[in-house]
RNA sequence: GGCGAGAUAGCUCAGUUGGCUAGAGCACACGGUUCAUACCCGUGGUGUCGGGGGUUCAAAUCCCUUUCUCGCUACCA
């Protein structure tokens, strides 16, 4: 019999440094749901891997002092320890430079060139030097730059595009005729309204900027800029050849069943990476789910506060299968969820330890304390067994269930019923009342091995998300674990068959209090060796944007610079970000509309003495003309601080 | 500003096409039990189902309105 195939994948890791444990998250979902469907009898295909290429890196490697190769090597090499290090059951670990994938890459973007899909932009020739950015004759207002109204140059930067327009209906055409190619489904609506229906713009797919890439090998000046690279490790990872040579996995596998991403990425994944299937003339995967965020609870992650929380860290502390199991349980279908250290002590006291581990040392023990370890069904069945069984054999349908919605958390709920109902079953029938009874032995026998039927089939069940306590489980009880077709059937446990007679514990109850106080000193720790490490340090806090090209020191001049001070400040209505200030500069007072209320009111801007560009072609705005310029620096999350004088400065001073 | 989602017990959330005294888990309290990792089992909520209005025999569920939160997006001169 031909086995179904399913092919899942998870978004390729960036390896521009090591994934926290909300990077973490997605490849321990997606090992779940493959190791699952693989019971299901499913033939699985499950790919991950690294984007390797970018300025990013290329910046980054120069730091250190070393090759980019050299340097995503090494990032590569910890992300793959940590998905081994998290369990993981991948079948291909995919890199973006590998040499068949960067061939393939090449070609690829050939082929889409060769049939007009892919042009440059110089050929277009618009480009707009303060927006960065090229615009096609259509998109142009009056002319002019749609972003900022100025006049756009021809033949500045050239770079090639794709047209994305080209696709645009038949794509909306596909997804109103899958509704479940995007999920959860609320992102849909986001992709439609926001960028399908408004009008597709065209992309840019390659750079003269940076060298650390894939190169197009017919314009050796460009490097393949990252979608059009990262995306088609999907195909390629199986064995695409874009010349209509692709391998017997390809034809297989391909469309993918499941890309597996994360919810920032949704629109690369189903708007432009379904666009460049189409232009290359394959089907598109069935779905994209775009998972949630774990957050920490507790502010920010950031390295230089050192609170950054790894999965080998928590692994330290819990162990590969307690964190597992929380990160699959707590985060929920559509919101992010919340990582903190409280509430994974939590869970792992509650669910794992009391619930669980308990089950199965108190089965254990009772076993062979009463009967030397050896269970046997000695079949005196009583009413109360029955609620026992329907539980225990009707979970493997409803855990199925879910799964097919990849509601993850709520079949992990599922299957602890069958652990719950199994603590509840031990107080019903008593067995140490029964103990006491000579003529109750066999009833008390026949307990005790419906108990351990229950958890063998618990753990089976258990196996996809928690695969080694699972293991352990039935270890304990002297079995293996099952397959599905031998869950739905009470009774197969072996008669005879001996426990352990020295029980191990399977999760350990942590003091949450103690475990903060640990976590909070490796953070210190941490600190301390950032410091010392400035290097790295600086690596992580500064910022590198891209270089413009050089100016004449005319360019500058041209330019004008002044202090000025702003006399009256307020919310501009219909914008969330934008104040609008009065600025008095010299004895000239200007309108200046500005995007900073996310980190000014407009009562605290009033008396700033601030630096002010004069000379800039004034601009509507929101329905309000700006006159001018507030400058400001800005940070990697978008925070903004005003340039102001280190001395006091009249209002009109020059800056120069 | 545009589009969308949400507001239910102290906390995290379920509530299918409107229908019996609105549920689960955690936490807390009390009771039971002792095989077990001080564990397990049971019991315990007068919750304005965000506010207001409407449709209906009946609304957490449908409609209108209002407040707040969040997501995507635009404006960030």
């Amino acid at each position: 019999m031909n086995k179904q195939k399913y092919y899942i994948t998870t978004a390729i890791a960036y390896t521009s440094g090591k994934p926290h444990i909300g990077n973490s998250y997605e490849i321990v979902l997606a090992d779940s749901i493959a190791r699952f469907k693989r019971k299901e009898g499913y033939e699985v295909f499950f790919q991950t891997g690294t984007d390797e290429h970018g300025q990013k890196i290329e910046l980054k490697a120069a730091e250190a002092g070393i090759t980019p190769k050299e340097y995503v090597d090494d990032v590569a090499g910890t992300i793959k320890s940590l998905w081994d290090l998290m369990d993981t059951s991948y079948d291909n670990f995919i890199r973006t430079t590998e040499e068949k994938h960067e061939k393939q890459v090449q070609k690829i973007f050939k082929k889409l060139y060769d049939q007009g899909d892919i042009y440059k932009g110089s050929y277009e020739g618009l480009y707009c030097t303060p927006c960065e950015s090229f615009w096609t004759e259509s998109q142009l207002v009056d002319g002019k730059c749609p972003d900022c109204g100025r006049e756009v140059k021809k033949e500045k930067e050239e770079a090639y595009f794709f047209k994305m327009s080209k696709y645009a209906d038949q794509l909306i055409d596909y997804i109103n005729a899958h509704p479940e190619f995007i999920q959860p489904v609320s992102r849909k609506n986001e992709m439609m309204n926001n960028f399908l229906l408004p009008g597709l713009q065209d992309l840019c797919v390659s750079r003269t900027t940076f060298k650390w890439g894939i190169p197009v090998d017919f314009d050796s000046r460009h490097v393949v800029y990252v979608w059009l690279d990262a995306l088609t490790n999907y195909i390629t990872g199986i064995g695409y050849e874009s010349d209509g040579n692709s391998s017997d996995q390809y034809h297989k596998l391909w469309p993918a069943d499941l890309h597996l991403i994360g919810k920032d990425i949704i629109r690369f994944h189903t708007i432009y990476w379904p666009i460049f299937l189409m232009a290359l003339g394959e089907p598109l995967p069935k779905q994209v789910f775009g998972h949630p965020w774990l957050l920490q609870g507790d502010g920010k992650m950031s390295k230089s506060k050192g609170n950054v929380i790894y999965a080998d860290d928590l692994v330290n502390f819990f162990g590969v299968d307690a964190v597992r199991y929380f990160v699959l349980h707590e985060m929920p279908f559509e919101n992010d969820g919340v990582i903190s250290w409280e509430l994974l002590v939590e869970r792992l006291n509650s669910d794992l330890a009391n619930t669980l581990g308990n089950l199965v040392n108190r089965t254990v023990s009772m076993s062979n304390k009463y009967f030397n370890g050896i269970v046997n069904d000695k079949g005196v069945i009583e009413e109360v067994d029955e609620e026992l069984k329907a539980v225990v054999t009707g979970a493997l349908d409803k855990v199925v269930k879910k799964m097919e919605e990849n509601r993850v958390a709520d079949a992990l709920t599922e299957i602890f019923l069958i652990f719950k109902r199994s603590n509840k079953y031990i107080d019903e029938t008593e067995p140490w009342i029964l103990a006491k009874s000579e003529e109750k032995q066999d009833r008390l026998a026949t307990v005790l091995y419906n108990l351990v039927e229950s958890i063998v089939i618990g753990a089976s069940l258990l196996e996809s998300f928690m695969p080694k306590s699972s293991e352990k489980i039935v270890a304990q009880l002297g079995t293996s674990l099952r397959e599905f077709s031998e869950l739905k059937t009470f009774g197969l446990f072996k008669s005879g068959t001996k426990v352990t007679s020295s029980p191990e514990i399977l999760f350990a109850r942590l003091d949450a209090k103690e475990v903060i106080e640990k976590a909070t000193k490796m953070f210190e720790s941490r600190i301390q060796v950032s410091s010392d490490t400035v290097k790295e340090d600086t690596l992580e806090n500064g910022i590198d944007i891209e270089e413009k090209a050089e100016i004449l020191y005319e360019d500058f001049s041209k330019l004008q610079f002044q202090v000025g001070e702003i006399i009256a400040c307020e919310e501009v209505k219909k914008s969330k970000k934008l104040l609008c200030s009065k600025v008095r500069v010299g004895t000239k007072v200007k309108q200046i509309v500005s995007g900073i209320k996310a980190n000014y009111t407009a009562e605290e801007m009033v008396g700033k003495k601030v630096m002010v560009l004069m000379n800039l072609k004034p601009a509507t705005l929101a329905g309000i003309v700006s006159e001018g310029m507030l400058l400001c620096a800005e940070d990697a999350d978008g925070n903004l601080a005003l340039m102001i004088p280190e001395k006091e400065m009249p209002a009109g001073a020059e800056i120069c």
